[in-house]
Parts: structure tokens; sequence; C-alpha cells
DNA sequence: CACATCGATTAATGCGTATTAGTAATGCGC
DNA sequence: GCGCATTACTAATACGCATTAATCGATGTG
């Protein structure tokens, strides 16, 4: 914005300063004899179109080796319409300084299979309110730089986030979301995982399970529910809404007796469902303990996704992993095949299961 | 490259689709009213140049924001001006599935200053030899698409860096780098940090200290052992050849006797230098323990760096922490002051000084 | 009242490449 | 030997924006 910079002047002189500057087509054309159409024509490598002769295929090649000539990245994608730039927007910063609640699993997928697709990615950042951008609602529009964008973060404005959408501009977004109609997402298939939890749980002989889950309604809760519920369906166990225990607090309301409770009910496993606290499953292992229950001999337990950090040295529980690279991956194969105006890929990314070691069969039942 | 793509027919139908096409500025001059240059110039907001009225300023404005518009970056750069898109290059992977060697905390840095300034960041991914992406040496020329681009890693080929650097491309290379020359660059200040080391040893009472390093010529080897000298000679202790110990493998030629050797000559701190792998410090602190000394207490240990994380749990070293952060943010600074034309600005970054559990005064001396 | 002045805007052009319509040259069949 | 393909290229143009020369109306001047 500063210095207008100087540009050649509009005159004849192409090439004026000798050396310096980079070699354009038309130089390569000039040296090979040739037209600049045809130096493109060569150097694109295309089977169809105009058909070349070796002979000055090999006189352009040449001459555009010598003069160590490289394609300008900017007129290439100005000329094709399309700059093979692929945004990323968070609402964080995209590098937190708090490494634990960083993007950096999903970005090592975003990142692979972006570049085996012939992307670059374009960072946006929503947070970066302080610089020069303006912070309005229109800072969404900056990713219109790119050929289309993948959101991160669930603050996401429905508003500007379904204005790109309905603009037809390719959007998708890491994590489900309903929210503005339309719009793209890629998840984990949390129905499947804890449907295969509870196969798990069910195959090694539980008949009784209840889940354990905090009082929200994300997707991500509710799918996991369904998938719970569906398990229990498919294994031919009863499935009514006392097996699911909903609480909003619940170190508070799980307590020793109603575990105790559960289990004179011939309840012997129990699902807890992951948050961002883990108080489901806080809770649960607190439970357990104060009741003086072993875990995989009284009673198996399943978290339906990965422990907290901190709980990270306890015995790893049976469960499963989002696969967070995965869903990078998965995302920038959706916005690819958006751009590209096919249609939208897979949004669904299966979960790893993990066997763990806080399940294993139910107690023998004396009466049996 | 692989889809032709179709595009619109060289004739009128400038917008067919109504919503879905990115706008351009000549759809914002249409709803305006106005001319696409008066777009341009409106938006371009110079100074000096041709005035324009406040009524059609405000027109053209309010056209832009309805429509969401945003200049495609390929078009500026084409005509010579400029992007706000800072270029990140990296040879591995940026985000490498072993977050070890992530590049995670200049990152963070590069990501904060480059927000504050108003640039937006492209990441190249140079490591995606695998994909469509031909590895030749138009692989590093994409990053023209930005106004400046910045390296990590010292995988840079020189040859194609020399390319850009001597086209006037702004270019910075995160960590010093003597190699294509004019290369501009920021780093460490090794040397100051080891002069403090030193400094710091010296106020304690220590009077004779050796530096152990590993046989190799980069530069920051090089560095520290400068400012490792320098210390010595602030302090007016002796500084001769003997006060380095250099050896290709520490775990090997740095044994208790040696030690001992040195200590009986009055030698009373030992500084090693930081690798990547910490043979040096790893080989003091056996040399040490095999020795039966107190580190505090019978000889003083400094490290020239951060120790390596296995290690992280031991008494904190005395030595420094290398400002990654504050070294990206460095980098953009430069790049920024280098894109807009003006003089590089200082590449030597402080290191913090970490005063550490490994050293204290000198054992007394009893024939003084 | 013809003419230079100034301010506001536009027409025209270039940036370097990809693409397509078109041209010249050659080959082929009848 | 004249259409008609086919081959091998080239001319022309568009891509989206910045820039500059030119235009036009309004104002002022001698």
């Amino acid at each position: 914005m500063e210095e207008p910079r100087k540009r050649a002047r509009p005159g004849r002189s192409p090439a004026p300063a000798g050396r310096t500057a980079r070699p354009r087509q038309a130089e390569v054309a000039r040296l090979a004899g040739v037209s600049q159409a045809t130096v493109s024509l060569v150097l694109a490598d295309k089977r169809e179109g105009p058909a070349i002769s070796e002979e000055t295929r090999q006189k352009v090649l040449e001459a555009a080796r010598s003069l160590g000539y490289v394609p300008d990245p900017a007129a290439r994608r100005l000329a094709a319409a399309r700059n093979n730039l692929l945004g990323v927007f968070s609402f964080t910063a995209t590098f937190p300084t708090d490494v634990q609640h960083s993007y950096y699993p999903f970005l090592v997928g975003v990142e692979r299979e972006a570049a085996e697709r012939g992307y670059d990615l374009v960072l946006f950042t929503g947070s970066s309110t302080g610089g020069a951008g303006a912070a309005g609602p229109e800072a969404l529009s900056r990713v219109r730089l790119a050929d289309g964008c993948l959101f991160l973060g669930r603050h996401a404005p429905v508003q500007e986030l379904g204005r790109l959408v309905t603009d037809g501009f390719p959007v998708v977004h890491l994590g489900r979301r309903d929210d503005p109609e339309g719009l793209h997402w890629v998840g984990a298939d949390y129905v499947s995982a804890a449907h295969e939890v509870v196969d798990h749980l069910a195959a090694l002989g539980h008949r009784r399970m209840v889940l354990i889950r905090e009082d929200d309604e994300a997707p991500a809760s509710t799918d996991r529910e369904h998938g719970f519920l569906k398990g229990l369906e498919t294994a031919g166990l009863h499935g009514g809404p006392e097996t699911v225990f909903r609480s909003a607090d619940p170190a508070r309301d799980l307590t020793p007796e109603r575990l105790r409770g559960w289990l004179a009910d011939g309840v012997t496993a129990f699902v807890a469902e992951e948050t961002d606290t883990g108080a489901a499953w806080r809770a649960l292992l607190r439970a357990v303990a104060d009741a003086g229950l072993d875990c995989p001999r009284d009673a198996s337990l399943a978290l339906l996704g990965s422990p907290p950090a901190d709980l990270a040295d306890g015995p790893e529980p049976t469960g499963f992993d989002i696969p967070r690279t995965r869903l990078g991956a998965a995302a920038v194969r959706m916005l690819a095949a958006l751009v590209a105006g096919e249609e939208a890929t897979e949004p669904l990314v299966a979960c790893a299961f993990r066997p763990g070691a806080t399940s294993g069969p139910p107690p023998a039942v004396h009466g049996h």
C-alpha cells in the first residue's frame, strides 16, 4: 500500500535489465523460435489438445531449461480461474499457546491431504481483530480469497456462514453442525462408534448396561446415545429409558449407592459419555472406587471417547478414539470435491475402537 | 492441471449463474453505477492519485460490502501489487505427526505477529512430493503468490532460495544461515546467550571453565563457542584453546578421569553445547555422576540451550531457552519490513537466561 | 465567448499464462 | 487436381486487478 512500486513502463522493452528479470514464456518462445502459445502447450504437457511435434517440444524444453524458466504462479492461477488455495478459518488463534486445545491433530490431516491434492492452505484467524482487517461481520468474507474454506470450532457465526453457503462458496465445517441450512460438515461417526462399544460389551456377556451422560443437547451427545441404544437393540438387549442416566452434575448425582442399586438390578457395564470436562467418566470412576468395586472384575466400564489428559496414565479405558487427523483429511477431501463442483463426499469418519482394560466378562451370577 | 475446467465462453455473459460466482470489481462497479477503475481506486485507498468524491466512495464501499467482495490475490499479484499474504514454507510437513519436531512454537509467534499486522498466512507445503505437485524447482516458486515468504528448516535448497533472493523476492529464513548470499534470516542470539551464561558463572566465582561441544560446524555451534570465549574474555579469564573440549562422541571421550583431571587443574564449571541429541549434556551429566561428584557443590554445570525432553524432569539446568515464539514473530516483522521495501529489522533475538539449579559457587579451595 | 484549469471519472492497457479459434501446410482419396 | 482431413502451430483473447492517459463537465479568466 505504501510504495506504488515502479513497474516497467507500458512501452516495449520487455526485458530491460538483461539478466535480472525472470524469463517469461515469451522469452523462451523467442529463443526457441516459436510462439508463446506453443511454449505454454509444451510445458502444459497435456495428452489431449493440439499436437506438438517432438522436434518443437525438444526445442522448447531446451530453451526453457537454459533460461531457467519457472512459471509465474500468479499468472497461472489467474488464467486458470482458480488459485489452488484452501482456507482454514478458526475463531480462536489457529495456534493457541495452550497446546491442549490446539487443532494440531486436525491440521496434521488437513495439511497432508491438501498437499496430496496440490492445494496450499491459507490461514485465517478470526481472532485477529487487532490488525488491519476490520473485525466486522464481513471479516468472514476474507475467506473468499480461497477456493473454499474449512471452518474449525463451534463459534462460527451462523449468519455469516449462511451467507457464504447461499452464495455458493464451498464451505466445510469440521464437526457436525446443522445450523446454517445446507452447510457441509464432516464429523466423527459417534453413532457407529458407540454401537461398537456396546457390541463389545455384549460380546463379553453383559446383558444390562447403563449410559451415563451429561445434560446437554449437542449432536455429539445425542449421537452417542443413539448409537448406544441401537447397540442394545442389535444385541437384543433391553433399551428402555432407564438405561440412560442423565445428569447435569454427575459428580453429585452418581453416588456409590446408586451404583450398587444398578448392580443389584443386574447391570454389569457402565458407559460414560465423553465431554470436554470428562465429568461423567470421572464421576463413574469415583463412584466405582468409593463403592469398593474392582473395575474389570466387578463391573465393566467404557468411555465413549478418549480420556481427559490428566487421566492418561490410569488404565486405558475401553472405548474409542476420535480420528482427528483423519477428520482433517476428510474435511479437505470434501472441500476439494465441492471446489471441483462435485458432490460432497462422505461426512462421517469412523472412530477407532479401543479394547482397553476397563472391561471384561461380567461377574458370574450365583443364582444362575 | 488435470481438468481443463470449462471457463465462461469468451463471449459476453460475465456473471452467468447469479449468486454463485465470486464477485469481481466489475460487479461491484455495476452495482454502484461506476466503472471498474473507480472501484479499484476506491478500494486502493491511496492518498495520492486521482481524487474520488466522498459520495462515490461511499457508494462503492457499500456495494463491495453488500456483495462480500474480496480481491483475487492472484490478479493482484499479477498486476504488480500486494496481496497481504505472507507465505510460510517448510520442507518437511509443517505439522508433522511427531509433535516433537514441530514448528509449533514458531508458528504461534508467526501467526500472532502476522495477524497483528493484518497479514494472512499461506502455508506452502514443500514435502508434498508424493502427490500431484512434481517436486521440481518450481515447487519453491509457488511462494511467489505471496508478498514474501518465510522459510523454516535447514533443508531449503540453496539454488532455488538464491533464485528468489536475487529476483528481489522478499525471503526470510528462520534460523541463521549464510548460504545463499544475501539471504535474510532471524536467529537466536547464541553469542550473547552463551556470554551471559559465562557471566553468571563468573559472578558466582568460577575462574576456570570448560566448554564441551560436539564436532560440527553449524553456525549455532560456533556462535555458542564465540559467546563462551567472549564471556571468558570479558570476565578477564583465561580463554585458551584448552577451554574448549571438542569431541565427535562425547559419551566416549568425556570420561570421569578426564573430568577429575580438569578439576585438579582448577576447573570448577562445565558448559555443554546443546544439540539435537543433547549428547554433550548427557555425557557431562554421566561423567559427573560416575566420578561421584555432586553437581551444584563439587562442580557447576550449564547447558547452552534447553534440555532434551527426556531429561525434563531432572534438575533444571543453568542455561537459556530459545525464544521460539519470539523468533517467529521477529521473522514476520522482518518479512513485513522487506515487503514494504524497508531495511531488514534486527535479525537476532535474545535468549531467555535460566538460572537453573546446576550451578552455584565453586568449592572452596583449601590452599588459598 | 473562446480557452486554459481543475476535479472526477472512465477507457484502455499491461501483468504472464491457458485456451480456443483459426491458419498454413501436408496427406489422402477419387 | 480439388475437396477434405489431419497435423502443427500461431493469433487472439480472457483471467481480475492496478495504473495511466484521456474525457467530460464545471469553473474561472482575459
